[in-house]
DNA sequence: CGCAATCAGGACCGGAGGCGTCCTGATTGT
DNA sequence: ACAATCAGGACGCCTCCGGTCCTGATTGCG
């Protein structure tokens, strides 16, 4: 199973709660931190990489906080997954260590997994946020989901 | 990056090996880690695995071994990476675990990353081994991969 | 002008799980 | 009967993820 890490969960949760609302606002850790159930020092982690990878824009000083860099349905989920995970490749040989094979000629992993490379980069680059949006909020709580929980 | 096991890896190479020359031959665990130069015990291992999954059948006794269950093109990735890893699923908390969830009601995650999943899995599905069977190999060294190379 | 709030960046540690190995038993051809 | 080979599980090392914390830089407010 692709193991994905628990971090691009949380990007994807925090994501969508900034999506959530006015687009606009500035949310600071703390807050995202009790609207989402996440601990506060995680969220701050996911937000500076999700900052790092340009999906949010931040603002520092006091009532400083993040907001979205574009919305919900310009973000592809390979974008989030990149910028918690680092580029999206399947083995640590696929990309560059050319020459650092031990088994070099006979190993034929080299470039092999590259089409498996490219057909996951691009289902991922298919699906935005927007689509992966609340399939249980929409129907049954949207209400819910106004409020801050837990 | 999606951390994609190296067993999976080896797999991949084992039933390369297994899928050149002619495909019904039987070829013990210690003849395939010597033609591919990863350990034995580790391709007997990934070789269990495999006839576990039923992409390769095998033959206990005296002269016995493994073979492919079917050809290479008839075998997707997907079919590889869930007999090594088991059923392909980004996270834990995806599939069944309903419930199991901490913060529950305000767990975003439930059932979001399905169709991410399924795209993968879809996409995964399409490449088989065959497709993947060398890029580098078929430009340059085709006639190479008649004969049982190393 | 000082202070408080907030993000930026990195260091650090604990725990989980993959990876590789090995051992014992079952099966089959010679 | 023996040797070869696969089946299945147990086990330990080691890497890496996760979560936390600390210090410094930046900015708005009193």
């Amino acid at each position: 199973m692709f193991r994905l890490s628990k971090l691009s969960d949380y990007a994807v949760v925090l994501l969508s709660e900034l999506g959530r609302a006015n687009e606009g606002a500035v949310r600071n850790a703390s807050g995202l931190a009790a609207a989402t159930g996440i601990a506060e020092p995680t969220v701050a982690k996911v937000l500076k990489l999700l900052a790092g990878g340009g999906l949010v824009t931040s603002q520092r000083g006091a009532h400083g906080g993040y907001r979205l860099a574009r919305p919900l349905a310009a973000i592809p989920i390979a974008d989030v997954i990149a910028a918690i995970e680092g580029p999206i490749a399947l083995t640590a040989c696929v990309d560059g260590h050319v020459g650092a094979c031990e088994v070099e000629c006979s190993c034929p992993v080299r470039g092999r997994w590259d089409p498996v490379n490219a057909a996951i980069r691009h289902a991922l680059s298919e699906i935005t946020l927007a689509d992966m949006a609340c399939p249980a909020w929409t129907l049954t709580g949207a209400a819910r989901l106004a409020e801050p929980v837990v």
